[in-house]
Order: structure tokens, then C-alpha cells, then sequence
DNA sequence: TGATCTTTGCAATTGAGTTGCATTACAAAT
DNA sequence: ATTTGTAATGCAACTCAATTGCAAAGATCA
């Protein structure tokens, strides 16, 4: 057993041949990707097909999900010990207006702030946007 | 000249009747609101002229905009002085999975983030999602 | 094998966001 | 006041990410 097949089972998630090619690229690439991202990796494979992946991945807690300014959906694998609570496991991303680019910063937490009365938090999506290293020149 | 006529003016804004209504409606719900929310309110006047209304407030620094968890792009009145300049005049937002409402906390700034080499940050997105003191029960 | 459940593929739909273009409103110039 | 130019608005159509229904294929177990 692959210690990508060992990652889907810790997470409930039954490791068909589809979810570990998934898993295997967004490991390799360690960036955070989109649907469409994945429709131009795998082309032989069907869009709803890996829509639904990234859905069980989601809500199995494999990966979190980052809304960033473009608007587009986009997903990252979480640290093998991840929770995705919260404030915790929530970390801050940066998104490249320019390359369109989303990234991870996982050493770059979030405050645990004193929210107004009732309110209760139960995750966060914390996006600062911006220009990258290579669009910075 | 009204309060909110001189308010489009300090932003360039020409004030036309559409968008002193706009404004107003704004001023008066204090909350963060979205295209469709605009359209429900206006039942007269066109989805595109709202649209392009908002696109105006937000070019020209009267509105922030906020992209929470919904998918749906949502806009905010700034406060008076405000630049929507980084990190101080962004803020938190909040929010509700339950009722779908995005709150404003101005209160609640953000750290100023120590970044990786080379990342120039110009803008932020700061949301927490939860349940808001209404759905709190 | 046969029954059942899960996963995948295909097709169609939804809905927010956006654009092109014609029309109207407004404001400056004559 | 009339002309003229520019900005704003309205209408229609389009784009595209996200989502759903349903059928086919694959896996699991009795
Ligand atoms: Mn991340
Ligand atoms: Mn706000
Ligand atoms: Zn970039
Ligand atoms: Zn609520």
C-alpha cells in the first residue's frame, strides 16, 4: 500500500485509481489548483468526474479550499495532521492578480480574533492579493 | 446639495439620480450587500445599470468588495476616509452559512503580515464563516 | 452468479457576471 | 433655444464556472 493510498483511507475516502492520480499530481505540484487545473492535466478524464472528486477530497478534510479574487473555486492539500479548524489550521494565501496564481502560506496563521457577541466562527478564508515573485520582476 | 450628492462628488462620481438612490440604500441598510440584492430592491431599473453602478462605487474607492464563501460577489460602503489602501483599511468580514448575510467588522483590522521575499501584497480579503447571531439560536 | 452499492461519464441546466449596441438623459457650446 | 457631444441607462445576448440527473461501468459481498 502507497502512502497516497494510506492518505485516501485515513480520510474515509475509497482510493480509486482516479483519486490517487489526483492525489499523486496535487502532491507533486504543491500549488493550489483549480477544476480547470485538473480538466488540463487530465484530459482523458471527465470534468464532473473530477469536479466530484475535489467535492469528496473537501469534504473528507484532504483539502481546503481557498476563495480567492478571481472567483474561481480553487484547492490545496492540507498538512497530514490538518483538521481545518478554526483558527488553527487556517493559514493566509496569496493570490497573483497578474498570473492568476494562488498560493499557500501555511507558516502565515491568523489572529484568534474577539468577534462581536453571538457570533461563532467555524472557518475562515483569510486572501491577500497581490504580485508574485515572477510577475514582481 | 445633499450629504450623499457631495459623497459621489469627493469620489468624482457624477451623481446621477440612479446612483444617489443606490447610495442611499446603502447608507440606510448599513449591510453588505450583492448585485441580486440591488435587483430586488430596484425592480425597476436594469440588472446591467446596477451592475455597472456598483463596478463605478467600487473603481472609484466608495464601495469595498467582498468575496465570501457564497461565490457571490458582494459590496460594502467605505467609510469616509477611506483608501482601501493595505493593510489599514482592510478589514474583517463575516460570514453566515446559515443565512447567507456578510457582515462588516471595521474594528477588526489585520496584522500586518511579514511575506515571503518578493510577494507585494496591494489588497486583502479577510472572511470568517459561521453562524451569525440570528442563526445562532 | 446475482444483487447491490459506488464511482464514473455524458448531457443538460443553472446562474452570476459580463459585453455590445441602441437609446435616452444630461451638459456644454453656439 | 437649438445644436451637439458625452455619459448613463436599458435591452439582449453571451460566457463560463458550477452543478445536477441519469445511465453506464466498476467494485463489493452474499
Ligand atoms: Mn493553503
Ligand atoms: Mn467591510
Ligand atoms: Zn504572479
Ligand atoms: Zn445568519
Amino acid at each position: 500500500m502507497t502512502i497516497h493510498e494510506k492518505r485516501l483511507q485515513s480520510r474515509d475516502i475509497q482510493p480509486t485509481a482516479m483519486r490517487m492520480r489526483i492525489l499523486l499530481f496535487m502532491a507533486e505540484t504543491k500549488s493550489v489548483i483549480s477544476l480547470s487545473d485538473l480538466e488540463e492535466k487530465f484530459t482523458h478524464a471527465d470534468r464532473t468526474t473530477l469536479y466530484r472528486t475535489l467535492k469528496t477530497f473537501l469534504e473528507h478534510g484532504l483539502v481546503h479550499q481557498v476563495n480567492d479574487a478571481s472567483g474561481i473555486t480553487k484547492y490545496a492539500l492540507c498538512s497530514e495532521n490538518c483538521t481545518c479548524s478554526y483558527p488553527d489550521d487556517v493559514h493566509v494565501h496569496f493570490y497573483c492578480f497578474s498570473c492568476e496564481q494562488t498560493f499557500c502560506f501555511p507558516h502565515l496563521g491568523i489572529p484568534n480574533y474577539d468577534l462581536p457577541e453571538n457570533f461563532t466562527p467555524s472557518n475562515g478564508n483569510f486572501v491577500i492579493t497581490g504580485s508574485c515573485p515572477s510577475c514582481s520582476s
